[in-house]
DNA sequence: ACCTGAACACCGTTCAAGT
DNA sequence: ACCTGAACACCGTTCAAGT
């Protein structure tokens, strides 16, 4: 009965990452659970243990998914831009994915392991990359700064358009007379890179 | 049986926020459930659900009590300072406050309303308050500058702030040669003030 | 009025049993 | 080998019943 060898295991991994994401998009991380996962898939609970280790495993790997898309439109975003105007289209990049596909963008930082467990090295590395592109573009504008500078200002830069679009959500942030999230966003920047440039 | 009277409402309210602190503190917002805190004040379930609407009833009120001691924190880190100064003594205090209690200040961003729902007016005044102080310091800093521009420097500043301290918690930041947290605020305010103050 | 504790509908995880 | 579904130990919330 069921669903036997419908599917393989890698397939079965699929469908279910793509149940997750469905479910997330529309109600938030909170609106995941195992039993509606496999709701979605035709599979009893069992079976998600054949494939993830735990639903916390599951959530790992989705919002490690989650990241690799992030990267492209990063990466989109770029183009070929000269390094100032690189860096101003990838924090707008990073906002206007915050703002579109906020619930799986949520779930990223949401998320926690449990008590001792730290995240798979394959996820860091990922967050990492992230670091990376913003680094490449902040050592392009300003080649003559020791690879210890650009890596702090790339982290301090980063976490600015991080927490923008963090607080940008909870509505903590366009209190000002409506200006807009993107508008802290170039203030950030532009004041940031300013004195960096000139420091 | 039981506890019958022995508390006023106001008690059960506050034993109840302490256990919760308590709990939130040594495991984090996950290990909170009513049943724990009931568990640790000798109440069964039912009585939490006279005081508190329900459980994200009980988290929003445990959160605006951390924002309070917190807005003190960074009342006292001002002192009388000089507006560069202080504005640097309460970006470090935030980082400190984040690194201390960190499950606790955690919690704040991790809780989030169920689907409609939004929080409190009185929450929203608090963080509110929180951008107050910045402020305050930036027109010092800057009286020439016109209440919109502090008002955007404000929001771009503390959620760098904040967003080094999101990313700080996950290990996401520190794998810049050991370059700790601290120096990341460092830099962020001195080189956004240094753009800030001269455009 | 205050408080209990059973009940309900959920949840994550495990594992013997079936094919 | 794959998958089920019952079982266990949790969870938030409600509410009749007790004092």
């Amino acid at each position: 009965m069921g669903r036997r060898n419908e599917h393989t295991r890698e397939e079965l991994r699929e469908i279910a990452l793509q149940a997750a994401e469905h479910l997330v998009a529309e109600h938030g991380l909170a609106g995941l659970s195992t039993r509606k996962v496999v709701g979605r898939i035709g599979y009893t609970v069992g079976s998600l243990y054949m494939v993830f280790r735990n639903l916390d495993d599951l959530i790992a790997q989705m919002n490690e998914r989650t990241l690799e898309t992030l990267q492209t439109h990063l990466r989109a975003a770029i183009a070929d831009q000269p390094p100032a105007a690189a860096i101003r289209a990838l924090a707008q990049a990073y906002i206007a994915f915050a703002l579109t596909e906020t619930h799986r963008w949520l779930a990223i930082y949401q998320h926690r392991m449990p008590e001792g467990q730290s995240l798979p090295e394959s996820f860091t590395a990922k967050v990492a990359g992230m670091f990376e592109l913003v680094q490449q573009q902040l050592t392009l504008l300003c080649p003559q700064r020791s690879p210890e500078d650009i890596a702090l200002a790339a982290r301090a830069l980063w976490s600015g358009v991080h927490g923008i679009g963090i607080l940008g959500f909870d509505q903590k942030l366009e209190m000002v007379g409506g200006r807009p999230i993107q508008e802290v966003t170039s203030s950030l920047l532009d004041h940031y890179l300013a004195g960096f440039t000139r420091a």
